[in-house]
This record gives structure tokens, sequence and C-alpha cells, in this order.
DNA sequence: CTAGGGTTAG
């Protein structure tokens, strides 16, 4: 239609130009949005609020930063209003460009343009989406000492950030901002918290919230459910599913994810099963991708691999490298090599550049002492310039977080923390513990090996948190990858030894160790 | 007129 308006002869005006531009953003079509951004210069129009905001509303829908960031410089600062600015932030951001958004944001500020909850919202929701959790909690506090209310949708950004990495006392900070200005009544606010308490380790805070949320919508049954599961606890997380239907709410895909995922840590195959026919026979849900992840973990971890196998041959769909990953995880747990071949030559395809996978081969051949195979898996990586991501750890200790990496001694406490976990260790030893130094699969001698042990994140983790706490208060500890034998049989004596609780979170669930035991029960 | 909550794997 605007094509056949410019070869009659019809200019556009900046409200034709507008709405052009709107209908260009919803279809993702940039290459048109280019041409109608020509006209925009040609016509004169690049002065219109209208044309700038439009403008900047579809580069960032069309995933076209790039541009986006050409037609902010090419716009007079001037003439753009808190409602464009926050546009141009939330675009950057969404595409990937959050340093990019975070200058311009400063830049902002440093000129004293003016700024808005929207604006400083959108920021802490850009930093928790893209993995800069801390810089979320950070921005949520300048906000406030610029004077700027948090308001009902800020709270729901912050918290996802708060969760991610265990940020416990913020979270309960915000909670509390929730209670005293009342938008706890907003079910986003209500279901965030939810979610929060249950990644911060506290399932019972979860639950209480989740039983005062008047008008439960399915994200709220899903949190807590979601929650259990996290936690190991899958019969919790079934009785959710099951209250969830008596309360007359229907179970949605995303339901039957965390369902699954429950039966899936808690280790319920028959269960699992269950639940996974009735997903389509009863509800008419089809089983997604995710869907044959969890039940290719369900089986995988109880060592039902041939079922997995034939799980995923019989997929109506190709199969994902989620689904590849869970039976290659799956044969890295029973150390099964046809499998664990199968399943790594086809995530060498779907992710060639994906480091955990290569790990994760190489480390049943070295279950196995295949070390000729072990250095070949290491030389592609090599050649491909692939490194293991480092183990890191992060612990919240008096409001503050702290962040270690495996191996990394910049720790001003590192001296001390070595120190602690050298007694520690001989106290073990007294109790007749042995470092399970199997675990550290390298072709390397013992003493060495042992070395490599103590350097884990999570181990230094508990040592700072055990140095920097009052005795008797627990830990909270959140790691990126997943926790190794040793490093859970160390902590499980470390919370008898020192009488503490320690709850630490991996890539996909809780550990709650607490006198000498694990709330996982060794399964994991 | 721009900001928001729940899912799978490693």
């Amino acid at each position: 239609m605007f094509q056949e308006m410019h070869s009659k002869g019809f200019q556009p005006d900046h409200i034709t130009i507008s709405s052009v531009l709107s209908a260009v953003g919803d279809i993702e079509r940039f290459n048109i949005g280019i041409q109608v951004l020509c006209y925009v210069i040609k016509l004169g129009l690049l002065h219109c609020k209208f044309v700038i905001s439009a403008l900047i509303d579809m580069f960032g829908k069309c995933a076209c930063a790039g541009d986006l960031m050409k037609a902010f410089e090419e716009t007079n600062e001037e003439l753009m209003d808190v409602g464009a600015r926050n546009a141009l932030l939330t675009a950057l951001s969404r595409n990937g460009l959050l340093d990019v958004a975070m200058e311009v944001f400063e830049r902002f500020r440093v000129r004293g343009r003016e700024l808005n909850v929207v604006s400083w919202t959108s920021m802490i929701a850009g930093c928790s989406q893209n993995g800069k959790d801390i810089e979320a909690l950070e921005l949520f506090r300048e906000m406030q000492s610029a004077g700027v209310k948090p308001n009902s949708v800020t709270i729901p950004c912050l918290l996802p950030a708060c969760g991610n990495i265990a940020a416990l006392v913020h979270g309960k900070a915000a909670h509390g901002f929730a209670l005293r200005t009342g938008i706890i009544a907003d079910v986003h606010v209500s279901s965030a918290l939810v979610d929060m308490y249950a990644k911060c380790g506290r399932i019972h805070l979860s639950r209480l919230c989740f039983d005062r949320i008047p008008n439960k919508n399915s994200v709220c049954w899903n949190a807590i459910m979601g929650g259990y599961a996290m936690h190991g606890k899958a019969n919790e997380a079934i009785d959710i599913f099951h209250l969830m239907q008596q309360k007359g709410h229907k179970p949605d895909f995303i339901s039957f994810s965390c369902v699954l995922s429950a039966c899936s840590q808690g280790g319920l195959t028959e269960q699992g099963w269950r639940f996974f026919n009735s997903m389509y026979e009863d509800y008419g849900i089809e089983a997604k991708m995710e869907h044959y992840s969890c039940m290719v973990n369900l089986l995988g971890r109880s060592g039902k691999l041939e079922e997995a196998y034939t799980m995923i041959k019989q997929m109506p769909f190709e199969p994902h490298a989620c689904v590849w990953g869970a039976l290659l995880s799956s044969c890295r747990l029973h150390n099964n090599i046809r499998l664990g071949k199968i399943a790594a030559r086809n995530l060498f395809e779907l992710e060639p550049n994906n480091p955990g996978n290569y790990i994760l081969l190489s480390n049943i051949y070295a279950s196995k002492a295949m070390w000729d195979e072990v250095d070949a898996v290491r030389d592609v990586m090599r050649s491909r310039g692939m490194k293991k991501n480092p183990g890191c750890s992060w612990i919240e200790i008096k409001n503050q977080v702290h962040m270690l990496l495996a191996g990394d001694k910049s720790n001003p406490q590192m001296t001390e923390i070595i120190e602690k976990l050298h007694k520690l260790s001989l106290e073990m030893k007294k109790a007749g513990y042995l470092p399970n130094t199997n675990l550290v699969l390298q072709d390397v001698d013992e003493q060495d090996k042992e070395q490599i042990l103590c350097g884990h994140s999570e181990k230094l983790a508990v040592a700072l948190g055990l140095l920097n706490t009052p005795p008797g208060s627990p830990l909270q500890i959140i790691k990126n990858l997943r926790i190794c034998g040793d490093c859970h049989a160390v902590i499980k004596f470390i919370s008898g030894f020192e009488g503490r609780e320690i709850y630490v979170r991996d890539t996909n669930r809780f550990h709650h160790f607490k006198d000498g035991v694990c709330s996982c029960g060794d399964f994991w």
C-alpha cells in the first residue's frame, strides 16, 4: 500500500511514516525499514518526535541494533523525549547490546536528560535478562538514591536478578518493599517472589508466598512446581500438580515441563511416563522439545540409557542439542561409551563450539582410563581454540555478593581460605574421609589431583563463608557448573563438623546440606 | 507510550 501510494506520487507525511514503521517492526522486515528511513531523511522528517520513536521501535523489533545506533547518532538528542530515550534503551538491551545501552544511559544521566521509573526499570530488566545480575542490583540501589521510586514493574524485573545469584538479602528487601507499598497484590510481583525464594534456596518461604496469593494464575502454579523440582522435592511438585487440577486450573506445557523435571530429579521413572502420556491423552498438549529433554534426562539418569536413545529415535521431529545433551550427560553418569559417542557425535554437529560436550565425552573416556581417546578429544578442543568453562561460585556475605573463580587467587583472603580448607581436610582425614580423586578426570598424579580438587570454586566459597559469618549461621552458594562428587562429600562433612546449614545451587538444582547429609540423598 | 512474572540441558 505504501509503495503504491509512493508510485502514484503521493507524499507520505509523519503519520504515514509512523504507521508504516510500526507495521514493518511487527513483521520484522528491516530491509523495508531502511528504505523508509531513507524517505524520512529525504523528506526532512528526522526531527519529528513521532517518527523518531517509531524508527527506534522498528529497528529494535527488527533486531537491527547497528542501524538503530546509526539512527540515534543522526538524531538531534534534544528532540528525543523520555519515551523515545526509553525505547532506545530497551531496544539496545533487547538486541544484546547491553553495554551500549549502559553507555547511552550514562550519557543521558551526565547530560541531565530526564529519566523516569521506566528508564531505570528497563535498564534493570536489561541487566537481569543478560546475565548482569550484580549490575541490576547496583542499578536498583542507584535508582533509589537518585530519588526515583520503584513500582510494581520494577520489582519483577529486579527479582530474577536476586534469584539468579541467590542474593537473598536483596530479595527480602524487595519483598519488604512490596509489602509496604501494597504492590504485593500484583500477581507479577508475587509470582516473581515465589521464584526468587526458590532460587535462593528458601523453598518454605516460596511456599508461604505462594499460599498467600489470592488470585493464582498458571504462572504462580508453575513457579512453585518448578521450585519444588529444583529442590528435588518430586512428591511435593506432584502434589501441587494435582492440587492445581483440583482447583480447576488447567496445566499448560510449562506445568508439564516442571512436573517432568521434578520426576527426573527424584528418579520417578514410572510417574514421569504417566505424566508424559497423559499430556496429550488428557490435555491435548503435544510434547515439545523440552518435554523430550526431560524424558531423556529422566530415563537416562535412572540408567535406562537404551530406552532414552529409543525415545530420541522415535521423536516426531529432529532432536535439538538439549535432547542429545541430556543423553550425553546420562552416559557420563553411567559411563556408557557406546551411546556417549553417538550423543557426542550429534552434539558436535549441532554445537561445534560448546566446550561442555567435549569435556563430557573426554570424562567418559577418562572414567575407563582410555587416555589416548581423552587426549584426542582435548586436541580437537585445543585446535578449535575452545577452553573449559571455568568453575565459578557466588556467595552472599553481609549484603555483598562475592564471586570466586576456580584456581583464581585474587581474593584478598585467599591465604586464610587455603588455611581453613587445609585444617578441614585434616579433620576429614581423621574422620576417615578419603578425597575422591576419581572425579578429577585428568591424567595427573594423585597429589596434583588433590590440589585441583582444593581449587574448586564452591569449596573456596564455603571457606570464605565460614571465615566471615558468625558460627552457626547458614551459608548460601551458587555454582555455574554441576557440583562434583568430592565437593559434595566435603560439604556434607563441613555441614556436620561446623554445625552449618549450607545451601548449594548448581546449574540445575539445590543441595541442602545439614548435619552431614544432603537433601538430594546423594542422587543428582 | 517506552519497562514485568513461570519451563527443559550442560
